[in-house]
DNA sequence: TGACAATAGTACTATATACAACTATTCTAT
DNA sequence: ATAGAATAGTTGTATATAGTACTATTGTCA
């Protein structure tokens, strides 16, 4: 079989991204948001009042790594954790307007991420790619699901 | 813009497939190696008798870092620190023939690994998304390198 | 209906990784 | 020929992240 290296070019790009990121955020004077933190903030951008559980997923960190920085995230006022009555196991994860001004400017940031990640390709390679990449995302999932 | 998000994906897989594959490895009972251990070796297999500087490009870890998993890799026998005379400031990586069992144990969790990572992959397909992860990769380092 | 398994979240602790400051060496431009 | 810039590597310290063991709650099935 070829030699095949996509996990550790990704760890690589994971890497070197997250160090590119972290810069960039400072550059715009956000100091207090970690790459979990912004992991998880984007994950509830897209849709938030879910427990603690579903978030692991949808961020792929541990559980125990999500307590810590909702805790932060709590301290700093951008969530709120609410106890529903039907189970009380459960916490919901729930955004503040607060956290609205750091969207903006995380946003802006990760837009110009974008752009660097994607300099010479064409829309239609960038879905292409995209699609790949949740693939990829899926198999491994489906196997931790196991 | 559409919202993209190639760097959250990469980041979620880069997580995902470290745990899988460090419990892989555990499972082979390859205990003494850590994911920033195997990058260095697999690194090394492709091209040993490098300089750390050139290590810390190939792996994209930081050069703190390397240095730290270099003195544990040392310790257990699988490589040498050696002193060039052209320049001393510089220091090369050689493998030793001690790590040729781990090589062996190492690449067949790489082999299952790939397999799970491309699972439902055609042999093209595969291709493609690594020349697509190469390009952004560029990419990055070249905003590095800036 | 109650014992035991499963699930949700948290706390303790260990490990992975990096940044910044440092030493030693080499390069460069006058 | 030498002062200052650049490069290679290391060390001290800080942060990110996860595994495991724990508590509380809920589900299940005899």
């Amino acid at each position: 079989m070829k030699l095949r290296q996509g996990g550790f070019i990704i760890s690589k790009i994971h890497q070197l991204s997250g160090r590119i990121f972290s810069r960039k955020l400072k550059d715009y004077n956000i100091n207090d948001i970690n790459p979990a933190q912004g992991r998880i903030l984007f994950a509830l951008w897209q849709k938030d009042n879910i427990p603690i559980q579903e978030l692991a997923k949808k961020t792929a960190l541990g559980k125990s790594t999500l307590t810590r920085m909702l805790d932060k995230l709590e301290e700093t006022g951008f969530l709120l954790r609410v106890f529903p009555n039907d189970d009380r196991r459960k916490i919901l994860i729930q955004l503040t307007e607060e956290n609205k001004k750091m969207k903006i400017a995380y946003e802006q940031v990760s837009v110009e991420m974008t752009k660097l990640y994607y300099k010479g390709f064409q829309d239609s390679e960038i879905d292409e790619f995209e699609k790949y990449l949740e693939r990829i995302f899926n198999n491994l999932k489906e196997h931790e699901a196991e």
